[in-house]
RNA sequence: GCCCCCAUAGCCCAACCGGCAGAGGCAGGCGGCUUAAACCCGCUCAAGUCUGGGUUCGAAUCCCAGUGGGGGCACCA
């Protein structure tokens, strides 16, 4: 049937309709005067202003949103805020390209995503927002520098670190993806340069041990990768005498109880300590050793990556004393001996250790075994291996141990042999007893390492926040008095923004030259700026009072609404942002700031949308437009599309879904509000039971999905309802009916978390005052949520052979009596005995019969 | 090389503690409305859960092995 234009669902024209409405409210301002209500903050990872919102926002921006008002709906008050992470490279490069100030574009850009943001209709509380490119914001990074400067945890080292050539700055370990620049993909090289730490590595036990906290709150796939990464491995420090040299060179190890069995030691070709035991050998030596540097310098990342290369090394003629047996090792440099790990040494294994095997093999050095791996351990059950006649085979055939001629280290359990005091141990115990000798000698002590290394904070850019330190001749670094933060940025005017491997900063002369706070003197600025993953480690505690600037963040406030509830954001930040932000969490509740250790209660990563099943991208031509696929399906369509796709954490092909179908279903369900004619005073109590049951099982589930993340399924839920509700209008109890009106403004109240639009729209016809988002959902009456009549499946040996209707409180015995006396199942048990009966009253009987 | 996750109608996905494989959508089919088509409305179709074993009265769900796909770490001593 046509429908008069005045029935017809108009998306564009209702979301003209309510924004006016709901800005003029300002419905999520959140901890107003006198609220009492429970606290909920809710927070995406802010966005970066790239021109403006795409598909990927929509997505993750969607499911924060359907957390903000799932808990709105509960009786919260919610804390949803917004900011832009708006300092960084991209801003500088267009810059550079169009001659312009990075300031410019950043915030236009910003402008127009604020207005894309704004159709979009998300429940910020916009009174809090923030841009980290503001010195209003930026100051209070200079302030958490100086905090952590005076900690000691901010320092500066000199060292070999990650360099991009095309950004021309340094990156953190962190940046680097197998080589590549994390930002724009060209291969990465090293540099000697001094440069800004911030002091990581001493918070890594309690970042390794506090993702114990977050299991099961947080993606396993996040936290087994925040393990990874920081990688922690234990064993001994063991400290070897040098011939010719005072000092003793530590080397680590994770397998003290082979040390027997050490026949080598290797430095790594690129640390101090190889070009200094290199200086004090032969002229022959140190010529050899120089050669061999500068091809392993001319070697990139990639090359050094790449695994199953064959060894190689210099012998440096000089020797090692094992500290144990008193034996002289032979030194050689190599490069499979990182020198940032441990102590740029390490002790040779090689009947233990594969890398060790291959180097001893390619140089012909010798290799002792000192773990018998064929020996029983106890509490290992030996697995006796049989042929195929099942004849066990004899230990005589175990493989021989002989790595040296199989190529293979032996790395498993076993006992020790030739090891002196150690023999007969187990691995385990050796390992111990190794530690326990060494202390008692004073060569050596149990020690950790980590793969993670400490965060390099500066960037040799312009567009971030400057580095408020001061380098005088006399007083060396001086911190900037807390008093004159901000240390402003200056004008980009005048000032040559190309990449030349030193900030830009430094060429800004009135900027830079400074008199000394300390002692009056020339002084210059510290001209690098911070890696803008400073920017966003602590932006969750500036939401809580952006706009005071007296303080970076009130620790009262955090008190009231932090940690975060549920975070939400994109896993790409799986390791970067989320590491970093736990790090700083932890030094400022060290330094009495807060009261908690971890940021993030809970984390919800979404997956990304795809396009035909592969990212989408202009060059591929498979890109969805984020601004076209609003213009055609509105808001609440696009929406309820991304929220209904399937689970939030997996991918979402584009190609795979149906927004035309998502209006579809919000045209049905907004023509019920439309269709309903009875009056908001009518009594639930008279309606059709049959729909208010379906209306109250939404209401007992919705909560539970909501907070496990199964928003499809509410959605799906909520389709069942509006069509159950059509069938009751159309064809049964009809439109007055109040189980009519109770089931519309159940899905009105529900549907808010993904249409807010149409819920709106829907709740005014209906006969409410805005706004449905801050109504709290009714309570599901638990006696609508019995059935009257249940179906109770009875089986013979597992197969459904009848269906039963039976009072949910039917009795065990009864329902088994049904069952026997069901003609269908005295058929499938034919002339078989009966052997057991299981009752689970009432829903199910199944009958076991012998044969 | 090591570790982790996933596999259900043509497609996207549901299925509580192991208890009827189907909630929902897309696509398809039939019908209604229409001069006609679209929209809209109604009805309908479809898999035995990747393969092979095991545990169990009973397995999509638990265990083992494999296949396919995705991800993380990788010369870290």
């Amino acid at each position: 049937m046509p429908r008069p234009d005045a029935d017809a669902y108009d998306f564009a024209a209702i979301q003209e309709k309510w924004l006016p409405v709901w800005e003029e409210l300002e419905l999520f301002r959140a901890g107003r005067e006198g609220d009492t209500r429970p606290r909920k903050y809710v927070l995406d990872m802010f966005p970066y202003p790239s021109g403006d919102l795409h598909m990927g926002h929509a997505e993750a921006f969607g499911f924060g949103d359907i957390s903000a008002r799932y808990w709105r709906h509960q009786g919260f008050d919610v804390l949803h805020p917004i900011g832009w992470d708006s300092f960084g490279l991209p801003a500088e490069n267009a810059a550079i390209k169009r001659g312009a100030d990075p300031r410019e574009w950043t915030y236009s850009n910003i402008a127009q995503q604020k207005r894309s943001f704004r159709q979009y209709a998300p429940s910020f509380d916009w009174s809090r927002e923030l841009h980290t490119s503001d010195p209003e914001y930026y100051k209070w990074n200079q302030w958490l520098f100086l905090k952590l400067y005076e900690q000691g945890i901010a320092y500066r080292k000199a060292g070999q670190v990650n360099w991009c050539p095309n950004d021309q700055t340094v990156l953190a370990n962190e940046q680097v993806v197998d080589g590549h620049c994390e930002r724009c993909g060209a291969v990465v090289t090293k540099k000697a340069l001094t440069q800004w730490y911030f002091r990581v590595t001493d918070y890594a036990d309690r970042l390794l041990d506090d993702l114990n906290q977050l299991e099961g709150t947080w993606p396993s796939k996040v936290v087994s990768m925040q393990r990874n990464w920081i990688g922690r491995s234990s064993g001994a420090d063991v400290e070897f005498e040098i011939e010719g040299r005072d000092e003793r060179v530590t080397v680590f190890t994770t397998r003290p109880d082979t040390l027997y069995g050490a026949t080598f030691m290797v430095v790594a070709v690129d640390s101090p300590l190889a070009a200094e035991l290199a200086a004090g050998a032969s002229t022959e030596v140190q010529r050899n050793f120089e050669g061999y540097l500068d091809s392993v310098r001319a070697e990139s990342d990639i090359d050094r990556l790449a695994t199953d290369r064959p060894k190689t090394g210099v012998f440096l003629e000089r020797y090692a004393v094992n500290p144990l047996n008193g034996e002289r090792l032979p030194i050689w440099a190599s490069d499979y001996v990182l020198a940032d790990y441990g102590h740029g040494a390490i002790m040779a294994v090689p009947a233990h250790d594969q890398r060790d095997l291959d180097f001893a093999r390619a140089f012909e050095l010798p290799v002792r075994v000192v773990v018998d791996t064929n020996a029983p351990v106890t509490g290992v059950i030996p697995v006796i291996p049989t042929d195929a006649d099942g004849n066990a085979i004899e230990p005589d055939d175990l493989p021989p141990l002989d790595p040296a001629s199989t190529g293979v280290a032996l790395t498993g359990e076993g006992r020790l042999i030739n090891s002196g005091p150690l023999d007969g141990l187990s691995k385990s115990n050796a390992i111990r007893r190794a530690i326990e000798i060494l202390d008692e000698r004073g060569t050596g002590r149990a020690a950790k390492n980590f793969r993670l290394r400490d965060w390099l904070i500066s960037r040799q850019r312009f567009w971030g926040t400057p580095i408020p330190i001061i380098h005088c001749a006399d007083c060396g670094e001086v911190p900037v008095p807390e008093s004159e933060l901000p240390v402003r940025l200056p004008d980009a005017a005048g000032l040559d923004l190309k990449p030349k491997g030193t900030s830009p900063l430094g060429a800004a002369e009135a900027w830079v030259n400074v008199t000394c706070p300390n002692c009056g003197g020339a002084a210059k600025r510290d001209s690098d700026t911070m890696d803008t993953f400073v920017d966003s480690s602590w932006y969750y505690l500036r939401y809580l009072n952006a706009n005071d600037d007296t303080r970076a963040f009130d620790p009262a406030e955090a008190e009231k609404w932090a940690p975060v509830d549920q975070y939400v954001g994109g896993v790409e930040h799986a390791i970067l942002h989320l590491l970093y932000s736990r790090f700083i969490t932890k030094v400022l509740f060290d330094l009495g700031y807060l009261r908690f250790t971890e940021p993030f209660t809970s984390l919800l990563n979404q997956g990304m949308v795809l396009m035909d099943g592969s990212k989408m991208s202009k060059s591929k031509g498979n890109l969805v437009e984020f601004a076209s696929e609003l213009a055609a399906h509105g808001t609440d369509a696009l929406r309820v599309t991304l929220a209904f796709a399937g689970p939030p954490e997996d991918d979402i092909d584009w190609a795979d879904v149906s927004p035309v179908g998502s209006a579809k279903f919000l045209a049905r369900a907004w023509r019920i509000a439309h269709d309903v004619t009875s009056a908001p005073e009518v009594d639930w109590s008279t309606g059709d039971r049959a729909l208010r049951r379906a209306s109250h099982r939404l209401l007992a589930d919705a909560p539970g999905l909501a907070e496990s993340y199964k928003f499809n399924v509410i959605v799906a839920r909520l389709m069942e309802l509006v069509n159950l509700t059509r069938k009751a209008i159309d064809q049964g109890p009809g439109p007055a009916d109040a189980a009519v009106r109770e089931a519309a403004e159940v899905t009105a109240m529900v549907l808010d978390l993904f249409a807010p639009f149409t819920a709106e729209d829907m709740w005014q016809r209906l006969g409410y005052e805005p706004s449905v988002a801050l109504v709290p959902w009714r309570k599901a009456d638990p006696a609508l949520l019995v059935e009257d009549q249940v179906t109770a499946i009875v089986q013979v040996d597992g197969k459904v052979r009848d269906r039963l209707e039976v009072s949910p409180k039917v009795s065990g015995e009864e329902l088994e009596r049904l069952a026997r006396d069901s003609a269908a199942v005295a058929r499938a048990i034919g002339e078989r005995e009966i052997v057991n009966v299981i009752v689970r009253a009432p829903k199910l009987v199944n009958i076991a019969t012998r044969g």
